[in-house]
Formats: structure tokens, C-alpha cells, sequence
RNA sequence: GCGCCCGUAGCUCAGGGGAUAGAGCAGCUGCCUUCUAAGCAGCGGGUCGCUGGUUCGAUUCCAGCCGGGCGCGCCA
């Protein structure tokens, strides 16, 4: 409705009982919705606030108001040359107007937007389609932290969520102006790296040895999946052997050490040791990243290390820095915090001068929400920072270099008490920005336990699907649906290959976003590779279609001699079903979708809408195979394929915004 | 025990102070000489967890209870 939303609020405020009543563009246009039922009318308007505030009845109001439409005739010859009158016709029924509307103006309204902010017809143009933008944000910056995995760990389905919701989202709000930082909060700090160091040294003495050496590659060809069994190795054998404990913290201190004396440009005071463990944690976290960017670019999304540094260490950001956040995230581990502008130790000294901290159990704490409740740990009582310490230090960091109005963080509902007590702990430090930051937090992937019930992702249990593991599944049976059912797209096998990507990678990111973030996601291989009914494949599925008959109507054309673009001309008044008319009302809600969808951080808003509009088209579609969408009648075909191309721009821009890749045949 | 989140159709989920609560999956029935059937049309399926309260009106808001999940000081 939102495209319509307006003109029929501005309408209807010239009317003399909507004047009478005193109600402007804005109070009207509030109280739109779409009657429950078709035959009710195609807006209707709630008059139980106007009746409270007039105190009458709302029966009565609404009489009042429909009596307006008695001018209507007046009012037609008043814009007699202006854009064509969208109301029809006003009844009142019970508290509500019901109101008919012209559908031949409202689907030119619908059309002729779409056409303006969506110029071009390949799949190459689809970015700079821009139906549904905003200018909300417009000089505003959200700091979006998103993926965040640890090094070390491989990648499972949970890491999805983060990326896909954040990287969605990141869209989402760029489409209403905003700039978007996009931060990768890389997990690459802690206790948990000594232990990494320990094990290695125990189980692989030749790494230690390389270290030592100075040997930029000590972990020589180990994969990230060794490096996690060599870490839960070491903690299994920590349950035996507590010594192994404090070697574990022993080597993370002297790695530490190691990174502060760098930051200080005294690394040669350090000593040897803490040089061979920080070897041995660059090259660890140079073998995870390689392999978060391979799963990243099958997902489409890009990070780089920040700072952007040349050979000469100078800043070389970017000569168009717009377009570089737009495009990429940054990497920005948690490490980066230890050293940068010594914020953590400020922070500590900032919050024990201010005594909004207090030493307790050999720690120093921050008591955010009562005695009764955990504090937020700033020192360790082993002296260490805790990961409290830099995620404050991130914040700061964020909200200095690149002036987030809004620093949002999408991370499990694990950690919601986390990020209250983050958040809380800003407050108390006396930065009153932290009111603009929020937990942008999803439900737990689920996993079917030995006795059957759900519980979390659990590596020991074996609960844990890697999310390699998942997109291959996924492509594969894509593979075999082409070969299955489109013999012509098979035969070019490169194409072929491109296209079960992008439906196979796509069918996943839609399972993901197509539903509320909060919800728990049960995690069903058989759900999962299904993809009849409200899916990825679905989607894009309704989107190449329109592609084809775009093309039909091409050829058509040129046979009958109708002009190769004629469609362009299409008359909205020559569609006159039902289903048409359905079909452009949910078009022109899609603006509406993708704001709240924006202001929510929940992409499954967006999603559902175009859910909407897929099966609306996908019903029309079959409905119409009598006649046919390009048929004999030139100008019936002309009308209905820009209602076609519409649909197609909607559908693409979408799916765009939701991380998935379009593509022409499938 | 304390804190937070969640209970809508057999399953997975939308919706949300207002007009007869909606989809998909699964099941059953039809529909491919014709623009992609990864589709469409139809059927069956509901005490919106329970009990109170606020309200002209509650599935929606509030409280209590029941059921499930997550979290709960030095892992991140």
C-alpha cells in the first residue's frame, strides 16, 4: 500500500468531511489497512481513534466520513489534468470506510514506479535497482557487528545465522541510506589460544621447533580442522592433568606480553618464546581466515583486514569509501583491542578513578545489575583482560573511527545477559551513546539428540553440521533437479554449475531469513533439502519465469510486428483481474516491508512480502495459461508483461538484499 | 533457585487491541501438445498453553500458573 498510501491519504484529506473532522495526510494514513476480505473494498480506514478523540462512536464516524464521497464527482473535474483520482468510491461498514479504488490508476501508480527506480532488464542491472529506498538514514552510520567466528573452529550452520541475518540487514538499512560498517568481530583472543599453543607444542613438537626458528609457517599445512582437534584434545586432557591448565594460560600470557611489546616497538625485549607463540597464533589465524573467505564467497560476502594497510603501512583505504563499506566488511578481531590506543587499560583506569568498578575475588568487576547477578569482569584475578574488556574496548573503538549512531551486534540469544550488561556498563562509564546500541540476537540451530528431543550444536555429541558440509548437500541436490528437469540448462555444464550455486547456496540463506530471527531453528536435513513450497528455489523460480515470458513476449513480437519493447507502453487499465489487481496492491507494499523490515532488523520481513508476491505471481501465472500472459491480443500481452517486468525488479531487488544471487534459467 | 526468551493446525511458522485467525510441509483429489509442474487448484485439519485482569471489544496488552529453551564471575 505504500506506494498508494500517500496519494489516497492526500486524497481523502481534501475531501471537506475528512476537513470537517480535522484530520490530516498523516492521521489518515496511519489508520489504513486492507479490509479482511476482497469484496469488502480495497482499503479500509479504522475510525475508532478519529471517534475517540471526537468523542462519537465509530459507526458514526465512519458515516461522516463516507459522506465525503458524495463530492467525489466534484473532485473529478478538479484534477481533471492531474494524475487520475485513485478513490472510487466510500462506504462505511460498522467502524470502518471500506474504500473502492480505481485500479487502472493505482497499477499505473505501481508500475510506473517500479519502472523509474529500477532502469535496465539484465540480472547485471539488478544491483542498482532501487524500488523501496529510503532516505531515513541518510547521514546516519550503523556499526554492524556480524559472522564473528572464532579462529581455529570451522565453520558450522549456527555461523550462518550471523553472517546471513547481518549481511542482510547490512542491505537492508543501506537501502534506507544508511551507511553501514560491517564488522567481523573475529574470535581470535584468550586463554583458549594458549591452550591451541600448548596442545600444539605437546602433540606436534616440530611446531614449536619452526617457531622458535622463526619460521613464519610453523603450522606448515595443518588444516583448521586439525587445530581444533589438537584444542579439544588438550582439553580433554586437562581433565586429567590440571597442570596442563596452567600451561595453557602460561603460553597465552607470554603471547600477550609478546603483542603489547609490539604495539610498543619493543618486540625485541620480549624474548624468543613469546615471538614462537605469536608466530604460531598469525599463522593460525591466517589458515582460519583463509577458510572463512572461501565459506564467504559462496555466500557473496566480503571482508578485509583492517587497517587497510599497503607495503609502506600507510592507510590506503579506498578513493570511494561509500562504495567500499557498501561492498565490504571489516575484519577487526578481538585481538586488535588488546593494543589499540591502549583502550582497555583506559577503560579499566576510567572505570576504577570513577569508582563504577570494585575489586572483588581478586578480580575487577563492574556490578551492572545488582549484587545477585554476575558482573561484567574487566581484570581477571590472573591479571588478563576478559573478553567484557574488549568488547567495551570495540565499542569505544566503533564509535570513535567511524561514528556509529547505531552499534549493532548480531550475535545468539546465548548472550543477551552479555550485552544487557555491556550495554549497561557504557551507561555507567557515562557514555550516553550506549542507548544507541542494540543485541540484534536469534535463536539456537537445534539439533535431534540420541533420544529424540532438540538441544543445541554440541561437537562432542557429535550435534554440530559443518556449514561446507550443509551448502555442498545443498548444491549437490540442486545438481540433480536440473539434470532431472531442465536438460537444456544441463547440457552447458558451466552454466549449469553457476546456477545450482546460486539456487543451492540461495535455498539455504532463505530457510534462514525466511522466518523470524528469534526463532529456534530445528535443524532437518529433509526440511532443508526440500525445495517445494515457500523456499529459495521457490523464489527463484518465480523470478526466472517472468525472465522467460519477457522473452516470449520478445519473440512475439517480432513475429507480429507489436515493436521489440512495445511492452513498455502497456495500458495498466487492460489488467483488470482480480489476481492482477492482488498482485500489484502486494507490489506496492513492498516499499512498507523493507522499512519495517530496515527499523526492526528483521529481514524476514522483507522476506515474507516477497513470499507474498511469489505465490501471487506463481497463482496468476497458472490462472492465466488460457489465455496466456503473451498471447494473441498485442495489447492485453503488452499490459500484462509490464505487470511482468514488475514483478521481476520487486522479486530481484529482494532477493538481492536478502544475500542471494539471481540468475536467468534454472 | 534467580534472570531472560518462547507456547497459534499432525509438523515448521506468519499474524496481532477490532470485521469469519492465515501460509508452507506432510496426507488425499484433480491439472503439463502451449510463456519453466522446483508449479497451480481443491479437501480435511484450530478451545491461538491454562486461569484471572484491563477494555465497548483480547489470540494480541497485564499478572499468576503450567510446559519448553537459554543464561547465570574470571571460556569467548
Amino acid at each position: 500500500m505504500d506506494v498508494l498510501r500517500q496519494p489516497i491519504a492526500e486524497e481523502l484529506a481534501a475531501w471537506e468531511s475528512f476537513k470537517a473532522a480535522g484530520l490530516g495526510v498523516d492521521a489518515i494514513k496511519a489508520q489504513l489497512v486492507r479490509p479482511p476480505k476482497r469484496d469488502m473494498g480495497d482499503v479500509a480506514l479504522g475510525c475508532f481513534v478519529f471517534a475517540k478523540n471526537a468523542g462519537i462512536k465509530p459507526n458514526e464516524m465512519a458515516l461522516k466520513l463516507a459522506a465525503g464521497s458524495s463530492q467525489l464527482a466534484v473532485r473529478e473535474q478538479q484534477t481533471a489534468n492531474r494524475e487520475p483520482r485513485i478513490i472510487e468510491s466510500a462506504t462505511a461498514a460498522g467502524p470502518y470506510v471500506n474504500f473502492k479504488l480505481s485500479r487502472a490508476a493505482c497499477i499505473g501508480r505501481v508500475l510506473s514506479e517500479i519502472e523509474r527506480t529500477c532502469p535496465g532488464n539484465s540480472i547485471d542491472d539488478a544491483p542498482l535497482w532501487s524500488f523501496g529506498a529510503s532516505e531515513e538514514g541518510r547521514g546516519k552510520t550503523l556499526v554492524l557487528d556480524f559472522s564473528s567466528p572464532n579462529i581455529a573452529k570451522p565453520l558450522a550452520v549456527h555461523h550462518l545465522r550471523s553472517t546471513m541475518i547481518g549481511y542482510a540487514i547490512k542491505k537492508i538499512r543501506e537501502s534506507q541510506s544508511w551507511r553501514v560498517v560491517g564488522i567481523n568481530h573475529l574470535g581470535d583472543w584468550g586463554t583458549g589460544f594458549g591452550k591451541l599453543i600448548a596442545g600444539l607444542k605437546k602433540y606436534f613438537p616440530e611446531v614449536g621447533q619452526r617457531a622458535l626458528a622463526g619460521d613464519a609457517r610453523p603450522l606448515g599445512d595443518m588444516t583448521v580442522q586439525v587445530l581444533n582437534e589438537t584444542y579439544q584434545r588438550f582439553n580433554r586432557e586437562i581433565k586429567e592433568n590440571e597442570e596442563l591448565e596452567a600451561a595453557g594460560k602460561h603460553e597465552f600470557a607470554l603471547l600477550e606480553r609478546y603483542i603489547e611489546a609490539l604495539a610498543a616497538d619493543k618486540a625485541h625485549e620480549a624474548g624468543a618464546a613469546g615471538k614462537a607463540n605469536f608466530l604460531i597464533w598469525e599463522h593460525a589465524r591466517g589458515v582460519s581466515l583463509a577458510e572463512f573467505e572461501r565459506m564467504y564467497a559462496h555466500l557473496g560476502v566480503s571482508f578485509h583486514v583492517w587497517p587497510v594497510l599497503d607495503l609502506h603501512r600507510k592507510r590506503v583505504f579506498t578513493d570511494e569509501p561509500a562504495r567500499f563499506y557498501r561492498e565490504n566488511g571489516l575484519y577487526i578481531g578481538e585481538s586488535y583491542y588488546v593494543t589499540a590506543e591502549d583502550l582497555c587499560r583506559r577503560i579499566i583506569a576510567d572505570a576504577v578513578d570513577s569508582k563504577v568498578a570494585e575489586e572483588s575475588e581478586g578480580a575487577i568487576v563492574i556490578y551492572t545489575h545488582g549484587k545477585d547477578q554476575p558482573p561484567v569482569i574487566l581484570v581477571k584475578n590472573d591479571g588478563a583482560t576478559a573478553y567484557h574488556t574488549r568488547d567495551l574496548a570495540s565499542a569505544l573503538y566503533r564509535r570513535r573511527h567511524f561514528n556509529g549512531d547505531e552499534l549493532a551486534y548480531v550475535v545468539g540469544g546465548e548472550q543477551r545477559l552479555h550485552f544487557a550488561q555491556m550495554f549497561k556498563a557504557l551507561e555507567m562509564l557515562g557514555h550516553d551513546w550506549a542507548k544507541g546500541c542494540r543485541h540484534i540476537d536469534f535463536g539456537l540451530v537445534l539439533f535431534k539428540t540420541a533420544d529424540g528431543k532438540w538441544a543445541k550444536a554440541a561437537t562432542r555429541a557429535g550435534r554440530v553440521i559443518l556449514l561446507e558440509h550443509l551448502l555442498d548437500e545443498s548444491v549437490d541436490a540442486v545438481r540433480g533437479i536440473i539434470k532431472e528437469k531442465n536438460a537444456d540448462l544441463a547440457q552447458d555444464a558451466q552454466q549449469a554449475e553457476r546456477v545450482a550455486q546460486a539456487v543451492g547456496v540461495g535455498a539455504v540463506i532463505f530457510n534462514d531469513l525466511k522466518n523470524g530471527r528469534r526463532n529456534d531453528i530445528k535443524f532437518d536435513w529433509d526440511e532443508i533439502l526440500n525445495f517445494t513450497g515457500e523456499t529459495g528455489p521457490y523464489m527463484l523460480m518465480q523470478f526466472v519465469r517472468m525472465g522467460s515470458v519477457t522473452e516470449k513476449f520478445h519473440e512475439a513480437a517480432q513475429q507480429k510486428a507489436w515493436g521489440a519493447h512495445s511492452w513498455q507502453q502497456g495500458d495498466a487499465a487492460k489488467l483488470a483481474r482480480d489476481d492482477e489487481w492482488e498482485l500489484a496492491l502486494l507490489l506496492a507494499n513492498f516499499p512498507e516491508a523493507l522499512r519495517r523490515a530496515s527499523a526492526e532488523y528483521e529481514p524476514s520481513l522483507a522476506a515474507r512480502q516477497l513470499i507474498d508476491i511469489a505465490a501471487q505471481t506463481s497463482s496468476w501465472w497458472t490462472n492465466t495459461k488460457d489465455t496466456r500472459i503473451v498471447g494473441e491480443d498485442a495489447e492485453l500481452s503488452k499490459a500484462r508483461v509490464r505487470l511482468v517486468n514488475a514483478v521481476r525488479k520487486v522479486l530481484g531487488r529482494g532477493l538481492l538484499l536478502l544475500g542471494m544471487t539471481l540468475v536467468e534459467r534454472m
